[in-house]
DNA sequence: TCCTAATACGAAGGATTGCTCGCGTTCAAT
DNA sequence: ATTGAACGCGAGCAATCCTTCGTATTAGGA
């Protein structure tokens, strides 16, 4: 953000170009969302935009904030009311989460996940590891002491990336034969019978 | 391709130039892989380079059928191998074929990966699909009929998309924390974990 | 050796795109 | 009402890149 926008129809112009990069992103992917396509869906001018935004990158940027911001605020709000739940149901929760806001903007959040994988979305993804993380702590922290030693930032790696994957592969790809409602039941049998496994070692 | 190579000079030529793109790819990934870039390192120039391909596009779907023809015979030879294998042991040897060629050249690898979602690779991850329910199928050939029903296609879905793109982010992330060896056995476990609970439901 | 087709070359065309700059317009404090 | 700052505009600059085309070189049969 090149300039801090002080009057009324600056901030609103702003907000306009951070969701017209969304939009665009949406449609033809971040290579094809030019700067003026942009500034054309916003309604405003190149020239405004760059009052405003240092580069092209700087928009990807701001909306890349403001999607993180929303994801992790539904994560936070989530957390406690998943604390008392058993594994399996604490999973599945996560995992129905993780769905609806997979399908709140099927277009953008495929872009999002096939092109930007170099900008930002590296630091994305550490973010939602870190949250796994928490998450895994908490829904195992009564049964914790008895838990087989397990190297949990390997474990953590391993469920964020390939939740968030499988998932983005799904909407983007639309497998034919392929449910979300079965997609979310197998997952949750994965990994719940994994936890359950892990729990009660043989 | 848009001419058929004759002499011995072109036939090398095109390999040179399908291996340069390769390499430009590894280091720039695809956006920054220019045509001068590619025809530069394979020591020839952009006319020569469009005598036998017809675009930049062209370059890279001959450098993904090559890739895909080198996995997809990796994993037929050793599909035979692992036929009589206990679905643990099978499943550890998939694993390990996936992280070999992941290694083999990682900067390509995760450059395909992060770049390429839209072009080719779609197919590919299809294709991976397919061989995926084979080795289901083929692990699982003996105990097939006691197992729980499930939705073999969707099981497919999760467990390739889920595997290659974790290996993928391993690859190109290298966390903080997590080993390679790490990684393999708790893929190991959660597969295996997952299919023996199907085995034996409960 | 000679000749024709295959091969190789690279400067230039044509198109796209990120970004700047000078000028006109609107707001808000005085 | 006035004035200075904030705002908004869009044609055009500069750079990049894919592709073509006319020309030069080479291979291999006659």
């Amino acid at each position: 953000m090149k300039k801090i926008p002080i009057q009324g129809r600056s901030r609103q112009m702003v907000d306009a170009l951070v969701e017209a990069t969304a939009r665009t992103i949406a449609e033809r992917g971040w290579q094809g969302a030019t700067t003026n396509h942009i500034a054309a869906r916003a309604g405003v001018s190149v020239g405004s935009l760059y009052q405003y935004f240092e580069s092209r990158e700087d928009l990807l940027a701001a909306l890349m904030d403001r999607e993180r911001a929303r994801i992790l605020c539904r994560l936070e709000e989530a957390m406690p009311s998943i604390a008392g739940d058993s594994p399996r149901i604490a999973i599945r929760r996560l995992l129905e989460i993780a769905f609806e806001e997979g399908s709140r903007d099927e277009a953008l959040f495929t872009a999002i996940s096939s092109d930007l994988q170099a900008l930002g979305a590296a630091e994305f993804a550490d973010i939602l590891n870190g949250y796994m993380l928490d998450a895994l702590r908490l829904i195992l922290s009564q049964r914790y002491a008895e838990f087989t030693p397990m190297d949990a930032p390997t474990v953590a790696f391993m469920l964020s990336n390939g939740t968030v994957m499988v998932i983005t592969r799904y909407f983007s790809q639309k497998p034919k034969g392929v449910t979300q409602a079965a997609l979310l039941g197998e997952l949750t049998d994965l990994y719940s019978g994994y936890f359950e496994r892990k729990l009660r070692p043989s």
